[in-house]
RNA sequence: GGUCCCAUCGUCUAGAGGCCUAGGACACCACCCUCUCAAGGUGGGAACACGGGUUCGAACCCCGUUGGGACUGCCA
């Protein structure tokens, strides 16, 4: 690796699950990293102890595992870096950055509005007071009063913020804890980070941590080997790009109680990483012009560039990702679908008891299926009537093209009568002209006359091509189920689901 | 309220002053294919927020307006 090569992080905060913005924020670190022989670090924000839980941090562990973008180096947690913090805490605390304050929030805002000021923010309380550590006492960050902090930033260019509307912000709880800011920039030093690639929504306060390096760098302050030499000095400010938000359909930032952003459910639903990757590749940027929208994960190595990253907030579009989905699992080799599938079919998991399933009847069937699906999700029951001992009749199926439909008696008698002699030729070919002759012989197109059989085998009125779900049935079970339908229909029964 | 960001079809986007009567994809509609459903094929409707500049010429540059969003926590 060129010593001069790219240092990018993905620092997540464990939430309790994987938020999709949190995937693309990695995968948009993970190519600037591939795509320059540079490093991509995973480091865990776990400085509030309300989020520092152990199975939270496996699920961003496996969550990044399954999106194919297993750290190179990491994870490092925060919370076993305090004695680091508490190191930089006090070098600031004793060049004056930072000043003792005892307001609580309720406090701050009650003297603000006493003060006729709307504004939020702190209002400078305690400044000058000259408080000593301790007592329970907040550290807040001494900001100049006048000035403009710029962040330089690869997406949006330059973005100044004037020090006048920056308040005295905490760095430091009155327990001693160390916040977000002061980690995070303490961090960045000291693993050497170049590239400092994140959501828009950390834009406003990365002025906070461009003063907060600067007064580091200024105080002399040194990293501590965990990347590189320990002792060397502050390294120059990393290059900053702020990803566009991800909105709902009210172009709001996506929330964790009305949409649907924990990575691990698509995982569950049956989406593909690799689908799901090249979808989330599409939001803020795009490929270059007369590229498909499909594309590998090389190819977008090789044509990402964080400059053509799009400015505004891009709406998540389950339906898109769902069809790209499809796409990718009707591109699959037909083994590797029908071992993709096997989560969703051996185990608790399926809908039938567990010693019911054949995996060589599926993979009979697979082919079928695989054309159809846009999730792994849906193929249990698309192939259920195959596993379980009776099909699981949808009531609605049963009640109109059965039960409401007149010709139904005559057309599973002739299918009976007719496929009881293919026994010796039980082939999808034969049970199609067989077939073909019952709908003749009753007066009705193809399409009309298999919606009766359809639903007496397998349940459904829709599903896999019929004759291939014969086919793979076997004579005994389909006229077994044919012959119970006709009974029930005969006797009026309708079948609960 | 303050600071900041943003603005092309419903959605994701292409577009970096003339190639734009604005292209693609998803979604939608119609037709074709067809044993259901998909897939596939063909076609269709659908956008440069508005107003000023700059320029021979603006979706693209500048300013303003409007609209949306983020942040404003002893969360990150």
């Amino acid at each position: 690796m060129a010593p001069d090569a790219p240092r990018v992080r993905f620092a997540p905060s464990p939430t309790g699950y994987f938020h999709v913005g949190s995937a693309r924020t990695a995968l948009f670190n993970w190519l600037v990293a591939r795509q320059s022989g540079g490093t991509y670090v995973l480091r865990i924000e776990d400085t509030d102890a309300e989020r520092n839980r152990e199975e939270w941090v496996d699920g961003i562990l496996s969550a990044l595992h399954w999106l194919g973008m297993d750290p190179d180096e990491g994870p490092y947690r925060q919370s076993l870096r305090t004695n680091r913090y508490h190191q930089a805490i006090d070098a600031l605390w004793d060049a004056g950055r930072l000043f003792a304050c005892g307001c609580t929030h309720d406090e701050v805002i009650a003297r603000n509005k006493s003060a006729g000021i709307l504004t939020p923010g702190y209002d400078g309380h305690c400044r000058d007071l000259g408080l000593a550590r301790g007592d329970g006492r907040a550290l807040r960050f001494r900001t100049p009063d006048d000035g403009t902090v710029v962040v330089p930033d690869a997406i949006r260019g330059d973005v100044e913020f004037p020090c006048s509307a920056m308040d005295d912000f905490v760095a430091v709880k009155g327990s001693g804890a160390p916040l977000f800011v002061l980690a995070n920039v303490v961090d960045d030093i000291d693993m050497a980070v170049t590239h400092v690639i994140r959501g828009e929504d950390l834009l406003p306060t990365t002025p906070r941590g461009i003063l907060m390096w600067s007064s580091l760098s200024d105080l002399g302050w040194t990293t501590d080997g965990t990347f590189g030499e320990a002792g060397a000095p502050t390294p120059a400010l990393p290059a900053f790009a702020h990803l566009p938000m991800l909105v709902n359909e009210a172009r709001k930032k996506l929330s964790k109680r009305k949409d649907p952003v924990a990575v691990e459910s698509y995982r569950d639903q049956g989406y593909l990483p690799e689908a799901f990757v090249n979808y989330l590749g599409l939001l803020g940027w795009s490929p270059p012009r007369d590229e498909p929208e499909i594309f590998t994960r090389d190819q977008m190595v090789s044509w990402f560039a964080l400059e053509d990253v799009n400015h505004s907030p891009a709406f998540f579009d389950v339906a898109k990702l769902t069809h790209m989905n499809g796409e990718y699992i009707r591109a699959m080799a037909p083994s590797d679908f029908v071992e993709a599938c096997r989560p969703w079919l051996e185990g608790d998991a399926a809908p039938w008891p567990a010693d019911a399933f054949d995996a060589a009847v599926f993979a009979a069937m697979a082919p079928v299926v695989q054309e159809r699906v846009t999730v792994l999700g849906e193929v249990p029951a698309m192939v259920d009537f195959l596993f379980c001992d009776t099909p699981v009749f949808d009531p609605d199926s049963w009640a109109k093209s059965v039960v409401g439909d007149d010709g139904a008696p005559a057309i599973l008698a002739a299918a009976i009568a007719s496929y009881e002699s293919l026994r010796a030729d039980w082939t999808a070919a034969a049970l199609h002209a067989a077939t073909l002759a019952v709908a003749e012989s009753v007066g009705r197109k193809l399409g009309k006359a298999q919606a009766p059989i359809r639903i007496a085998v397998t349940g459904r009125r829709v599903g896999p091509p019929l004759f291939e779900a014969l086919e793979v049935l076997g004579p005994d079970r389909t006229l077994a189920r044919l012959r119970d339908a006709a009974g029930r229909l005969a006797a009026g029964d309708v079948p609960s689901a």
